[in-house]
RNA sequence: AGGGGCAUAGUUCAAAGGUAGAACAGUGGUCUCCAAAACCAUCGAUGUGGGUUCGAUUCCUACUGCCCCUG
């Protein structure tokens, strides 16, 4: 009890792409007197406003908007960094005696500071993982795999061959720090929450998301998408950057490049969208408790939305309201 | 109107006289330093009616629809 006492409050609210966070939360900010950080990893780009739906300064309402346009796109963000900014943020809004309010769609990115996930920092990795791509690349991805079947063996049969990416995370994990990431994971998942926290995740029905997100799409064209993207390619962003890689960019990107007709680029962000709201969606799903927010069950009412969550907050925590 | 062609999954295309394959879409999932990324799994179809045949979705035929040519 005393422990929850302790937790500082923090208001979460996530959801896919395009289902209307940014207004809500809003709304929510102004009736808690609140804070936003943005969680999401385009809009902490400079230069990126379009693609990254960023909601721009006159439309913010006076509310403080965290984590948004620090970084310039040739520069690399990743979880940890967010967990890092995030948390000095939050010491910030804590410090002027105000609530934040964590709000954004990367799921992973939440959990990590909700849960203040220990990524057991590593320097040294870089050639170690250049190293064990080019095994990947060279004797195939089932030779990786096998190697971690011989040092982590839990990890060698929860991560599948082909997902690369992770083996070699996992590998390098055991490489550096004589641990299994298995089991440095398994004591991970363990963890409660780090705050006291209010989850929540706005949702709508899966047609109207995606009717949303086609609508969105065309109209980030419209607002000249097209040009914010020729413009970071004449700043020299190229795709092989961590900014680059964001949905909208890397495929008007590949246009310009006279790879895609623009019809082609259109249709790929505009299907590429839909698949990551669908994983991010899955995402919340499996998340701990997460109260869901269903659009259609509040017949669209953001008031009524708010009030919700405002009445949400009076019958379970966040004491400190 | 006459001649020809095509009808296979939501879409684009395969195949075959003996219970139809793929890609993409759709759906479900994994995720603890590239996460707007990477990866896994899965649903689903022979236009309709006759005939030939042990057996047709495949061959024949009528119909329907679409496309092309002629007028």
């Amino acid at each position: 009890m005393d422990k929850k006492a302790a937790k500082h409050p923090l208001i979460i609210l996530a959801g896919p792409t395009a289902v209307g966070k940014t207004a809500l939360s809003l709304k929510l900010a102004k009736a808690v007197d609140g804070e936003i950080i943005s969680a999401d990893s385009m809009q902490v780009y400079r230069h990126m406003d379009i693609g990254s739906a960023k909601i721009r300064p006159e439309e913010r309402e006076g509310i403080p908007h965290h984590l948004i346009d620090i970084l310039e796109p040739e520069e690399e963000f990743h979880v940890v960094r967010f967990q890092q900014m995030a948390k000095d943020t939050l010491a910030g809004i804590y410090r002027r005696g105000r609530v934040p309010a964590l709000v954004g769609g990367t799921g992973f990115y939440i959990q990590a500071v909700l849960y203040d996930i220990d990524f057991r920092e590593n320097d040294e990795g870089r050639a170690l993982r250049q190293e064990l791509e080019e095994i990947a690349v060279r004797k195939g991805n089932a030779c990786l795999h096998s190697m971690l079947e011989e040092v982590d063996p839990m990890s060698a049969r929860a991560i599948h061959e082909n997902n690369v990416k992770r083996v070699i995370r996992a590998l390098e994990f055991y490489k550096l720090t004589g641990q299994k990431i298995s089991e440095h994971n398994e004591t991970e998942r363990q963890k409660e929450a780090a705050y006291d926290a209010c989850y929540f995740v706005l949702t709508d029905k899966r047609e109207k998301l995606y009717s949303n997100i086609e609508e969105r799409v065309d109209n980030m064209l419209a607002s000249g998408l097209v040009e914010e993207v020729e413009a970071l390619r004449d700043m020299g962003c190229t795709k092989d950057m961590v900014s680059m890689q964001g949905l909208g960019y890397k495929e008007i990107l590949s246009y310009l490049e006279g790879e895609v007709s623009l019809e082609r680029a259109v249709y790929l962000i505009k299907r590429d969208t839909r698949h990551f709201a669908k994983r991010q969606l899955t995402w919340f799903r499996r998340e701990k408790d997460v109260v869901w927010i269903h659009k259609d069950d509040f017949h669209y009412d953001e008031d009524a939305m708010l009030e919700f969550m405002l009445d949400y907050f009076r019958k379970n925590g966040l004491k400190a309201l």
